[in-house]
DNA sequence: TTGTATGCGTTATCAC
DNA sequence: GTGATAACGCATACAA
């Protein structure tokens, strides 16, 4: 528990020259460079970051708010800002909201004390007019989900697009009846994947059927249900698309449980692609983002923040893809 | 931006009075107090908690070491760290070594470096003596996996006792040509569910085949390749324990691609009960480990050695529970 | 090239 | 009940 007077003393110099030792300035003489670094060594000398930051008035931490660690469609994401970060010399403080604005609030705090650099969100329960009067004095990113209202800078995908594409898709295969397990909440993501779907069917001059749209929270459990609606309704679809992954799994289990075969009888698409989704019998056809790059692309923005290279907020949108597997097989 | 002086000036009072009033000392008279209040309110006033740090020599933040937060099994366990950490005013800095010595080393300097007050590993990669000589130091806690020869505190199951109930139960049921997916690592985990898988075949007379133990990395294609070994070979196992879930996720994928069905050809058990254990078709027998109660358990051992309550290290077990779902159903 | 001195924002000890 | 002031450990402007 050495300090950097102890250090000094040691080597018989002032903690000037040791600061500069540790912080490898280049105007220390080989000589007495030596010598710190032997004081150092041998008390076992680690620098105190409490001390460093103080001074620094930084920390070079970045907070990173998610709903749930549970949710296996952040990892990928999460480990593009990992990497991104630590190349730029950067921590990266994980924490789990549960969506909770309170739980949410909390974290905020750190950032306004200091004890972060920046934060991103992944969905954001705070206010619109909060969000931008943090931002106007912290650096924000959004990634994936977003206040459209709020002042403050995205990276996601373009959801609308991504909904056409997989029920066009399902169409393209033949479909005609084609269900929705949607959300009941305000996620822009969400909106705008109802607003694909529906712009798919109307091209195709299919009517777009109110009771064709389910609603789950984007859990397996609320997958199964949704689908069991359909199944003891008069008016079961041939094919479903799910705005999660997990729905679309929960879908595929009441689908068999009720004794009929996917994609044979009912066809089911999901969006994230998580890890599951090919692991899963049958494997799941799924709208995939470029998870690490949304991750890479976020911190790179939050890095250009923080070193205050702009101000005005950025919305950046990257490609999704299509993944065809063994749920929408002809 | 404000500081603590200006609130002081602003206030009328002197910088210890408003330090007081942050910090609810009784003794400050409900007239200054508002006076101090309204000053804070007014200027918009946050502490600094890097100055507060660096006076108090603690920063409230504990750091969580895991290998990846992809692994579904972490996820409730972090809850429970969380959970108490929170009660106890305490932050969770997660954090991801992806089983890297480089990039753990780098958390554990957090450490070091007093940016956190004590540590929670879950898969240390670290040497036995290094971690001995930071756990004399620092706070820590191992949770599920730990070092055996290392001096510091554990919370875990009993994963000998666990594999043995895994292996009676296929037992039970009939099975007496059982196969093992474990894998090839230094984890005392792995060493003892090992040892328990062997203890139940012996109680039974049944002889250790070792080529019915095969080896993956915990994963989904290891375990959908560890069953393909099985299945091209003349000696098929009538049931499989696999030492994790995913690898059990994958065996049954080997098992169905060859045309065969689980469990009426070969039953199958897992391992940590994740998340997806129970969606899966089939859904999947598994032993449950107490997953919040661990994390809470770990985090409640750290408090007390942050508090500096006593300094030998502590091992505690917890209980483990078999469940029995449709993969080795009669 | 090196040392001296100052301050980062806070809390706590000691007077009053 | 309140105020002055000294730390906490470090980095840096300025002197030497």
């Amino acid at each position: 528990m050495a300090t950097i007077q102890e250090v000094a003393k040691e080597a018989g110099v002032s903690v000037a020259t040791v600061s500069r030792v540790i912080n490898e300035s280049p105007k220390v003489s080989p000589k007495t460079r030596d010598a710190v670094l032997a004081a150092i060594k041998k008390l076992n000398y680690e620098p105190n970051l409490l001390g460093r930051n103080l001074r620094l008035m930084q920390t070079r931490m970045v907070l990173v708010l998610l709903p749930t660690i549970s949710n296996p469609f952040y990892a990928p994401i999460v480990k593009g800002i990992e990497d991104i970060a630590h190349k730029n010399g950067f921590n990266v403080m994980l924490c789990n909201t549960n969506s909770d604005v309170a739980r949410e609030r909390v974290y905020i705090d750190l950032l306004k004390n200091r004890l972060a650099d920046g934060v991103i969100f992944f969905a954001p329960t705070i206010e619109d007019d909060k969000l931008s009067e943090i931002a106007a004095t912290f650096p924000v990113v959004q990634c994936c989900e977003y206040k459209k209202e709020a002042r403050a800078s995205h990276v996601a995908i373009n959801n609308e697009a991504a909904a056409y594409t997989a029920v066009r898709h399902l169409i393209s295969i033949g479909h005609r009846k084609i269900g929705l397990i949607s959300c009941k909440n305000s996620f822009i993501s969400t909106a705008e994947r109802e607003e694909g779907f529906k712009r798919a069917l109307i091209e195709q001059n299919i009517i777009v059927d109110p009771t064709m749209i389910k609603y789950g929270n984007y859990g397996f459990s609320s997958g199964l249900r949704a689908m069991k609606h359909y199944l003891s309704s008069d008016n079961i679809p041939t094919a479903v698309f799910c705005i999660s992954d997990s729905m679309a799994i929960g879908a595929i289990k009441a689908i068999r449980e009720k004794g009929l075969r996917v994609p044979s009888d009912i066809a089911v698409v999901g969006f994230d692609d998580i890890t599951f989704a090919h692991m899963f019998s049958p494997s799941l056809t799924t709208i995939a983002q470029p998870k690490y790059d949304l991750g890479c692309v976020s911190m790179e923005l939050l890095l250009k923040q923080m070193s205050g290279e702009f101000d005005n907020p950025q919305s950046i949108y990257l490609k999704h893809e299509l993944i065809v597997r063994e749920s929408t097989l002809r």
